[in-house]
DNA sequence: TTAAAATCTACAAAAACGATAGGGTAAACT
DNA sequence: AGTTTACCCTATCGTTTTTGTAGATTTTAA
């Protein structure tokens, strides 16, 4: 299940990529216009600059702003930020990699197996798609 | 991420299907050979016999059995039963439907366009395989 | 007919996680 | 100076996951 965090902060990335200017969006327009508790909001904002997707500025026509373009932002780098590991289990992670515990040997793991073809397949959707294809 | 309950269901299936007898086989041998809890696996596998997927057999030389061949059980089915809906969003769910409360429009959500493009590959994936796929 | 070996059932507790709110601080603008 | 906004830390509430406890029920076998 995708999280709310990762949910909203998508909604907002897409709002911003929808506005054309460059000018700061308050937190507050944001989360108004997408339906989200701005305090929460707030420290998704956070993360997603924290992490350089977007620049910030504060005070008066302060806000939030892209700083690339959409068509340089790939999912698979915001997936990675918001909701964590693509991969559904650690032992299959490309960047989040664990071992399991209970595992003794991941070549002759059924579950390994399966979901590293659903890793796979979630990977080619995610490098497929820019923000600027989820706005078009 | 994909919860215990569905990894060590899928590990108890996988390694039911790997020993060739009908018999029956104990929980405890089965907890014991894939280090699961046996009081928490006890529970999984109750809930893949009330899904049809084993068989079970009380008293001295009880245990539970593969109700079906390997090769007839499906991962989409599997997984629905264990993990709940294969969709990441309940908009995008094709057993688990259900409409966004925040979203005004799942047309143009940004969200819905990438999940609906995740789930396909998902279920791409666990339609091509089965549990007998798993084991060889 | 008794004992042992199993599954079945219902809770309950603990741990982890997700989502949200509160309140104060720091920076930028007028 | 005062207002406006992002920044940061912490606490809380609720849900889900994972595990454990205790016992009932069924079957087999001596």
């Amino acid at each position: 299940m995708l999280s709310k965090k990762t949910k909203y902060g998508l909604k907002a990335l897409t709002y911003l990529a929808s506005i054309d200017t460059k000018e700061p969006v308050q937190i507050s327009e944001i989360a108004k216009h997408e339906n989200i508790s701005q305090k929460f909001l707030e420290s998704i904002l956070l993360t997603l600059r924290r992490n350089g997707f977007l620049g910030s500025k504060k005070g008066k026509g302060g806000g939030y702003y892209l700083i690339k373009r959409p068509e340089d932002i790939q999912m698979t780098a915001v997936m990675r930020v918001l909701e964590g590991p693509i991969a559904m289990v650690p032992c299959v992670s490309l960047n989040f990699y664990e071992k399991c515990d209970d595992c003794p040997d991941e070549n002759t793991c059924a579950v390994n197996r399966l979901m590293l073809q659903v890793r796979d397949g979630a990977l080619k959707v995610y490098r497929n798609n820019t923000l600027a294809d989820l706005i078009s």
